[in-house]
DNA sequence: TTTT
DNA sequence: TTTT
């Protein structure tokens, strides 16, 4: 077992590809916020920030209704890529390859500026398609 | 490992009491909507409810910060307990033993009607006190 | 959300049927182990039962591989369907409605006393078919 | 919510230390394998390795039942701390704090070669200390 | 780069 | 009994 369950916020509008073969994916950033004690024991906030990926129907379904700012909750897997940074420094970019998301925003107080269809209800229905 | 993640809303306010021992035990009921598609392909949404659990400093705070109709996540063990009811039938009381509850609805649009103490603003905090 | 995960231990083997239009079930109970404190201080096991359902492809690859005794992970969908049994007593039947099965039991122990094909090797990969 | 769940196998036996303040922390990596295809189609495996952090009471548990080679399951929060390699390179340190640890490897077949003392059995015990 |  |  490798799973990662996230709530977190957008720190920007998703993006969307599409590999060679086409297949959709779609990447965002997702800001987590955790309350904790500072030494002297004052309250402070702190954010993880974390690369989010998710492919086929559900980077679809992401680009379609997330929008900087919303909440979400994430579930993935947690993977880590090595790779040569353009300075030739080895680097490990962490990411969480989702399998689920859940909107917990609010459809009218989403951060979004812009127009979004009016099919937009059925948003939920496209992530919870099984016939049981 | 008997773990259960649940994110619902509240169908009452929670109702505190103690045990003759002085150990605070709140309790509430949560409605967790799901989306399907009824067999004729019709979306239709289906609601389970849940009583919930929670002792000790959850139940305090579950008791000062949750109200009728806010959105809450909640984590627990699921526990089946066989008693008989007034009717003489035996049945099971199917409940969540919180240990883990995090407020999803933002604070100023709670379902609340009532007044909340100004400290209010506190409540995550005393969720999450670990010094790490 | 509703997302329930256990650990535990197959009460007997499974058993598969189909639905009238050719859908695979196999259903099967799972005894979760818990230690607990006695209000006299002892430690004391206590064991919950699970009803676990699962379909289609799981379904096969449940019946196929587990067996009474062996330990699974079990993630999925808590439910809870009314009924009214022989008695004429309303009840209620407790479900798991499994997504995701992992094998915790090594292969060349599990409690099965029966033969199991040479292609039991795969039984992890059914389970973990992502291009990714 | 920031959740991490894994299952894996410890690279290495646990090394506890304390900190300044006295307390101990234990830490650990984790290989978790996957089973994935390959481009072309083949079935294969890759190890994900993670470095668990315990604290207080679950580093002394850790540190007392677990060894190499065991097989457990992880629950904690995932953490990325930056700092400055020897060479002066800018790196993150990827971490998973954990919170809560089961043992999924029998007793008397754990991959330890030492002598472990009669009272292992409580270990579980230690981990579930909740009066209810 | 988010949010409260 | 909730919510969208």
């Amino acid at each position: 077992m490798n799973k990662i369950m996230l709530i977190g916020n957008l720190g920007r509008d998703p993006e969307m590809s599409y590999t060679p073969t086409g297949v959709a994916v779609t990447k965002f950033s997702l800001a987590v916020n955790r309350i904790s004690k500072s030494p002297s024991g004052e309250r402070q906030e702190e954010t993880d920030w974390f690369n989010i990926v998710t492919w086929r129907q559900l980077a679809e379904t992401c680009n379609t209704y997330l929008h900087k700012g919303q909440k979400v909750y994430i579930e993935g897997r947690l993977t880590q890529r090595k790779y040569t940074d353009k300075e030739g420094n080895q680097r490990t970019a962490v990411e969480v390859i989702a399998n689920d998301m859940e909107m917990l925003t609010p459809k009218n107080q989403s951060g979004s500026s812009g127009f979004i269809g009016e099919d937009e209800g059925d948003a939920l229905g496209e992530l919870d398609d099984h016939p049981f």
